[in-house]
DNA sequence: CTGATAAGTAAGCAC
DNA sequence: GTGCTTACTTATCAG
């Protein structure tokens, strides 16, 4: 057991870690994070082989917390993509349930104008082998609507 | 600092943390952790100030292990049921869009249905008033599905 | 104080 | 060696 002092943690706000006082500008975490390896062998030069470790270490351990951050950063944009993604299926579903219940409706109104049209086509067709049971005196309006498919077009009425 | 063996987390392997011989049952981690404060208290009997608080310091980390645990279950749960929901959504959507298309085309097949129908109907009634233009000799066979609905009832045809 | 969570640290894996 | 992820620890915060 010769874990004297293991970590000072809290060098983070120390700015000198080493009190050799030859040539160390004292490397910030910044700087030493952001440093290539070829360039830290520069600032290598003259340390101890403990000293040696220690810095690649902390090196270590910044890119450590770094990953860590971004880890957190991507699990939260990811989570939020998903609720996104969710969200956009919900419109979707909304969107759709309601373009089907409005063409159930249009089909309902014309399967019963289509049976109506049918009962009078009946009338008129099969009227004369039976004429006794058919009003003959029957009004019958039918109008094409020569716009588009829609807006209730074609109505006619048998009164009596 | 007398962080001397700062934390052997693996102690879970270990079995005896203090070497006071006493009566000290050697609390094993699960135990502590899962001890009332009224019962810790009961084996906190005799022991050093210190010691209390490292005790209690113990069961606090042990605790927040188990906290951290449920937090990380939590997070991966939620995850999981964001996809399922999104998966379900998906599910929903395609039901939809499959019912939506059918439907169209149930809309589409009745429209042309009913302005044949309407056609003939037509011939049939506003024919007398310009009889030269109507075919006296037309077939017309018109067939009314006592079923349901679908599977493609009413047909007729009007040759020539 | 208890439980939950964000940030940091270390271990382990994959390349 | 680098980057990512997981488990753990610590610091905080809310209740």
């Amino acid at each position: 057991m010769q874990g004297m002092t293991t970590q000072f943690k809290a060098n983070k706000t120390l700015k000198v870690k080493k009190e050799v006082g030859e040539n160390a500008p004292a490397l910030s975490d910044d700087e030493l994070v952001a440093m290539s390896v070829r360039e830290l062998n520069t600032h290598l030069r003259g340390l101890t082989k403990e000293d040696v470790v220690r810095l690649k270490q902390r090196r270590r351990t910044l890119k450590n917390r770094g990953y860590a951050a971004s880890c957190r950063i991507k699990r939260v944009t990811q989570k939020e993509e998903l609720e996104r993604q969710k969200q956009e299926l919900q419109h979707e579903v909304n969107k759709l349930a309601q373009e089907n219940a409005s063409m159930r409706l249009k089909l309902d109104a014309l399967r019963a104008k289509y049976e109506a049209l049918q009962c009078f086509a009946r009338t008129v067709t099969c009227g004369p082998l039976s004429p006794g049971k058919v009003a003959t005196t029957s009004v019958i309006t039918i109008i094409k609507s020569t716009n588009n498919q829609n807006s209730s077009p074609t109505s006619f009425s048998a009164p009596s």
